[in-house]
DNA sequence: GTAAGATTGGATAGTCAAGTCCAATCTGGG
DNA sequence: CCCAGATTGGACTTGACTATCCAATCTTAC
């Protein structure tokens, strides 16, 4: 048989695939701003300027469309952090990935938290499917830290005893839980602190002296 | 004119209070799990063995029943944490704090996460009510944890020129971050790596020499 | 240019949740 | 004991959302 039901991933034609990219990028800010279950279809269709039978086209249901949101929210975030974090090489270096981190929550007042985390905080416990490519996300997300830490142990400046998959970890929690209490409290402190805890333990602990 | 809408707090009769305890009981622990909008007043109605009329005669509308239900998990969690917190007088206490809050998460392998941290990811951008309350229950939180800190500057284990409320800032957000890892990734290691790292850093740069 | 297939518009069925209503029953103070 | 008010059962209205369907239009390979 051919194509039972499931519709590809890449639509075959170029307006088919600006279409498909729309709804997926539409959908994404308004799952970010409120949730999934927060988001409906109609009102995706209303801000994308479709129609319902072209979600269920380039869709097999909402789960899917989910299932792609969570895949762009994935791609956007490692693709911004990879840069910075591919040039970790100093703890001064560190530090400015930190502010950038905190600039971005302070620039939304805290609004919002990560994309990443707030999807897995509703969805982690009900979905296995969600779960499986937020863990991934994460795990890659903490990889790409891990290596900038063991890029600073290759150029000498961190020692290298110390556990760069245990701080990658830690830095990732940081970020996520200083996020969490920014969107609560509208501020950054909690998010500055944790950062800064986890980054002046890596400096006391792991910088080789000069 | 006399209560023109808005049930009270306290129902007069004994029984209508532990209906109305009950239903809060049986919602928080449905919208732990399944999420505010994935929790229906149906599905409450069912788990808790009473009619819709009931819910809708202790609570005006379901925003109503969701303050409640954030003003016991602030309860449950504070009153949980204040003894452990209250006793904080060495580094070693501060890490069987660490152990507890570890094993918590390890025991649900990781599921559910922080109740106040998923309702407030999940509310506090599109309900201010919520995030105000959820707010000062971290505030409260971490002043708890603060207050443990200043307690053990005050027995002289601490240097006095530490932040308290930076680090006390700086170990929720790793409580945070930690468990909303733990939910995706089903492993306590972020929310161990997290804690230990800010701990350390606590005991290095903060214990007085003996 | 043309036909096969992709894309689109919009109406609509089916389902379920929020909230209302009223009559029946229970509770507690006097 | 008795009744005013509290509590309870359960049907019902209203509205929104998911998903389907089919006919009309557009794209593109040839």
């Amino acid at each position: 048989m051919p194509t039972p039901a499931a519709p590809p991933e890449a639509p075959s034609t170029r307006k088919g695939r600006a279409t498909r990219e729309r709804i997926v990028a539409v959908a994404a800010d308004l799952m970010y701003r409120h949730g999934v279950a927060g988001t409906s279809t109609p009102a995706v269709r209303d801000a994308a300027g479709v129609s319902s039978s072209q979600i269920y086209h380039y869709f097999a249901d909402k789960d899917a469309l989910t299932r792609a949101v969570i895949a762009f929210q994935s791609e956007t975030i490692l693709s911004n952090q990879a840069p910075l974090l591919a040039t970790l090489d100093s703890v001064e270096a560190l530090r400015s990935w930190r502010d950038v981190v905190v600039d971005a929550a302070r620039r939304q007042n805290g609004t919002g938290g990560c994309p990443l985390g707030s999807l897995s905080s509703e969805l982690s416990d009900d979905h296995p499917w969600a779960r499986d490519a937020l863990a991934a996300s994460f795990t890659a997300w903490s990889e790409a830290i891990r290596a900038g830490l063991a890029a600073m142990i290759d150029n000498g400046t961190l020692r290298p005893e110390i556990d760069a998959t245990a701080l990658s970890l830690a830095l990732l929690a940081a970020v996520q839980g200083g996020l969490v209490l920014a969107q609560a409290q509208h501020t950054t402190d909690a998010l500055e602190a944790a950062l800064d805890a986890v980054i002046a333990h890596i400096h006391d602990h792991a910088v080789l002296p000069a």
